[in-house]
DNA sequence: ATGAAAGCGCTAACAA
DNA sequence: TTGTTAGCGCTTTCAT
């Protein structure tokens, strides 16, 4: 709680500098209303001596106009919501609106006091990437007659727009592709099973496996590259042990990574890896590293286009968005070889 | 611009269905001051009923006072601005402050576009990593009345607070660590080498390898680990060959590995390693990659501690903060051993 | 085409 | 302790 700026002239200054009132400025700004060139040019004169800078807030509080836009998402540190912020971010610089951005730190209760703290600059609408599939948030924003899309994650009950990634397809594919390649016992390991994405990639994979004689298993591994390492290698030495590992996110990738190196693992050899979210170092890791690659920034396009079509007063039915996700096939997930020393 | 929810209830009904004024209203929600606990109760319960949620923007209107703070960095898909973000924003919700956080894209007149944006919320002060050391922005929040602190990058000119790592020092350790391991060629490798923390770096490294025999060669690689690539690949195929690559950021280090690993390059022996930035990956990739640590986590933590102070009316000279790294010395850099088959 | 004046939701000064 | 009133900076009637 702090002084705000007093150094800031008000339309008023520049009104009284201009010679004209302060509608008038205002409609010189906002082009609202024809103004006679002349006047325009004086008050844009006085715009530029004074520096003026319009108070959004008070415009926003008497126009009932917002043009914020609020965003919920689990963790900005995490690249992959920040690469999905950065696309929100362009398309909404380009429609003349600001971005509130806050983390939920994956806590559905953060996430509706966080909402609420969203609300508080009556945004136009929000983007949120529910951290559970219960989202509570969705009834304060009803509530408060605030348009809201849901991304990546599927909430479960009553419906709103969403727009995500075929989760099951693309598991399907990457199971189907392991087993082809003569895997018998895949292990999934995942931060948290409870969240739809997570669970949609996950039956996708068994619709994989399923008559195929090959098993699947889910495991936990956390929240942090650390624990999902920790879990895992204590996973690796227990049997049966799995002969290919399908992470379901870049943490556990990189968890999955270490412990595998750890264990003295051969990839693709003694265990075949494939994860979702493809970052530019898995290729450069050896073997490369098979991943999804999901359209994030389509995404964000995506959610964004939802979002101003609600705000813009479109009432029709919520519409789930589906986009494709892509299989980078690399070196992790082959057949295992006859022969190859190859370590990670 | 659309329009905002209306449906959201104001303080006065509030205060009617609590049978109370607007004022007591006021009082009971900001603890300001004393109110009768029966009428306290009584708001609190109207406030339950109506789901109200106050609107800030009239709130700081009337008081003057805001709880806002704009950032401003170059953008926010990077890893390195994200973690510095996710710091400040969990600093921010401490202290009762929402972020507004907008990119730059790197460039000066977006930057300066963009902290008018900032500023037209009415921001209490604003933290911006500067996209070069002019810093344009920084006039206009002198003129706007606005604390400012800048971090990352130390601007030119005159001075504002600022927060950043002890550049100098770190690559000086690096270069000498090269140095020592019988490293004769150093190649720098930048995405802009008139960023204030490159020159930094540069000149640390240059400092300690003066006097030992070595040259140094700094190479400008683009803003992406793609374009990075490239341009080192062809660096790597000309005279003379450097036998050691000091990346001076994340995406030069993955453009670098990529470059060193298509020319066939091994890693330390044919050409050592070393980068700013260290990622969770580098020390997956084998060799593992040396690295330098950037505080981040602490660096938000200072600039949101020197922004507090600026809005809380401290008026001394600008502070400089100056980080240690640390050096997280792994097998890329260690000196050639006489057999060694390693690839990246 | 322009200005005067009211009022958005809230808090601070002033009354009671 | 509580209520009444004015007014933050802006936009929008309503006059002119």
């Amino acid at each position: 709680m702090s002084i705000a700026s007093n150094k800031m002239p008000s339309i008023r200054a520049v009104a009284s500098r201009a010679g004209v009132s302060t509608a008038t400025v205002s409609n010189v700004l906002n082009a609202r209303r024809s103004v006679a060139p002349d006047l325009a040019a004086r008050v844009q004169q006085a715009v530029q001596e004074l520096g003026y800078i319009a108070d959004l807030g008070a415009s926003r509080l008497r126009s009932r106009k917002s043009t914020i836009a609020g965003v919920l998402i689990p963790d900005i540190g995490n690249p992959f919501f920040g690469a999905f912020v950065a696309a929100l971010e362009s398309a909404a610089r380009r429609d003349g609106y600001d971005l509130l951005i806050v983390s939920s730190g994956g806590d559905p209760v953060q996430e509706a006091a966080r909402l609420r703290a969203l609300l508080t600059w009556r945004p136009a609408g929000v983007i949120v990437i529910p951290c559970d599939d219960t989202l509570a948030a969705r009834d304060i924003a009803v509530a408060a007659g605030v348009p809201m899309v849901a991304a990546d994650r599927v909430p479960a009950g009553p419906l709103i727009d969403l727009v995500a990634v075929d989760n099951f397809d693309i598991a399907y594919q990457v199971a189907r592709h392991l087993v082809a390649g003569g895997r018998r016992h895949i292990l999934a390991a995942t931060g948290n099973q409870s969240i739809s994405n997570v669970q949609e990639r996950c039956n996708g994979a068994r619709a994989a496996i399923a008559g195929t004689g090959a098993t699947f298993e889910i495991l936990e591994v956390g929240l942090s590259h650390a624990e999902a390492r920790a879990r895992l290698s204590e996973r690796l030495q227990a049997r049966p042990v799995p002969d290919a590992l399908f992470t379901l996110n870049n943490l556990a990738t990189l968890g999955a990574l270490e412990a595998v190196s750890a264990a003295g693992m051969s990839v693709p050899g003694d265990i075949a890896m494939a994860g979702f979210d493809d970052e530019p170092w898995m290729h450069v890791v050896s073997p490369p590293l098979t991943a999804v690659r999901q359209p994030v920034e389509q995404m964000g396009l995506a959610a964004w286009e939802r979002l101003m079509a609600r705000v813009g007063g479109d009432t029709s039915p919520p519409v789930q968005v589906r986009l494709p996700c892509t299989l980078e096939l690399r070196a992790s997930s082959q057949p295992a070889p006859a022969t190859q020393p190859a370590g990670v």
